[in-house]
DNA sequence: GATTGACGCCGAG
DNA sequence: CTCGGCGTCAATC
């Protein structure tokens, strides 16, 4: 489980179209963490507050937040990795390499592309599918750190924390061709 | 140890 | 194509 900090922390907004975004800033101005697009303020500032909840509200960074709104839609934005928290003191605090690891390999697949996990395992030089998949999960930084970009090996989408079908229309706004199936949405490739 | 995964592979139907 | 079962290994109990 993640672990709940008590650094300071502040949270900026952005909305659109009945989408509320959040981003959660360090007091170095790094990105702690990211939440997914919620239907409520509240739902979208209390995906940060659960793990941060020393927080403070501030529109510092609410251009960031929108940034995340553009990517989400399938705009072809980048965030650099230099921005994000990923020291210890952070939400992110890997126990081993494995993870931090995985996140990095994430980061680097590029827009309108996707991975699987067991390529993503494979360029680790490690053969837990599963636990990449888990290291994903928990992935502070959704779709800044593309997860949404992992599939499974047999072209099926896999899971996601914001529900599969929110990876299904993140992936095809940036043109990933997807069929739907009686059981779940399969890659075209 | 034992259990649990955002998985992979193969074989049966 | 679907389903079950087993493989695999990191994290958690």
């Amino acid at each position: 489980m993640n672990e709940i900090k008590k650094n300071p922390i502040t949270i900026s907004t952005y909305n659109h179209e009945k989408l509320y975004f959040a981003v959660g800033y360090s007091e170095n101005n790094k990105i702690v963490r990211i939440a997914l697009p919620q239907k409520s303020l509240e739902e979208a500032i209390g995906e940060i507050a659960k793990y941060h909840p020393n927080y403070k509200l501030s529109d510092k960074h609410n251009d960031t937040a929108c940034k995340i709104c553009q990517i989400y839609h399938g705009v072809k934005l980048d965030i650099e990795l230099d921005q994000l928290e990923l020291d210890h003191n952070s939400s992110f605090s890997p126990k081993t390499s494995f993870e931090r690891d995985v996140i990095i390999k994430v980061a680097k697949i590029p827009y309108g592309t996707v991975k699987t996990y067991k390529e993503i395992a494979k360029s680790i030089n490690s053969r837990a599918y599963r636990a990449v998949g888990t290291a994903i999960g928990n992935n502070p930084f959704p779709i800044v750190i593309p997860c949404h970009r992992v599939i499974r090996s047999d072209g099926k989408i896999g899971g996601f924390r914001g529900g599969t079908s929110m990876k299904v229309e993140i992936l095809k706004k940036e043109g990933i061709k997807i069929e739907e199936l009686n059981k779940g949405s399969r890659i075209i490739s």
